[in-house]
DNA sequence: TCCGCGTAATCGTTTAAGCGGTTGTTCGTT
DNA sequence: AACGAACAACCGCTTAAACGATTACGCGGA
């Protein structure tokens, strides 16, 4: 049970429950990509990412300088399930909000090569 | 998106989670048979149940002195949808356990006629 | 009607947890 | 060595939980 409230909590914060969504739509996504795309500082974007990763939610994979983190396709079936509930019922307004924001952005990041702007 | 998170929030306590695995369970239940059915101090059951109240995911309705909650019939879909995840998931044994315990307690209740022991 | 009783909700205080920003540190690349 | 990316530690602030005690609510009996 104890697991499951982990788990919800997890799920408890705006910003973590934008994340996901943006890995619902986007395979894998490093820290700096999340930073740029929810303007977030990079302080608060590792942070709640490192809590979803330690929640079982995220997986992590360092590639050169960076890490990237996708939703842990090893997660219980039950979690699955949760996170595609939640993902269909979000107003199709703020996906698609969401989605804009990651192109635009990754226009930007081709043209800079660099996170810092 | 805020909706959600509260929603998650409301799921991400041990307590809470229990009363709602009992509701899915029976149909309804008072704030007293929580109580002891949980071994809940009386304000902390109170308070939890309003909680989940407050957050839409049950419903109350007073019948003498008593408040039966219950789970919202007019939840969204995705919200039933994640409570049933959620319930489904559960190791089967602690659902046997809440149902034994609650099953004791409704045996008491009968014989004495009361909720105060 | 008034009072007592059982039930439930709330209040006030203390304690614990979560979040955000800043700053410093680690890791790897160049 | 210098730089960029990511993480960790510290601090202050806000929020929420636990707890006990009190208050409100309905009902029944005197």
């Amino acid at each position: 049970m104890k697991r499951f409230a982990q788990f919800f909590k997890a799920l408890s914060d705006e910003t973590r429950l934008q994340v996901i969504a943006l890995l619902m739509m986007e395979p894998e996504l490093c820290v700096c990509d999340i930073e740029n795309v929810l303007k977030l500082t990079q302080s608060k974007a590792s942070r709640h990412l490192r809590y979803l990763l330690n929640s079982g939610i995220l997986t992590d994979e360092r590639k050169n300088v960076w890490v990237y983190y996708r939703i842990n396709e090893e997660l219980d079936s039950s979690g699955i399930e949760i996170l595609k509930a939640f993902y269909n019922s979000i107003d199709k307004k703020l996906t698609e909000e969401l989605g804009q924001k990651l192109n635009e952005w990754k226009k930007v990041k081709e043209n800079i090569g660099t996170c810092d702007i």
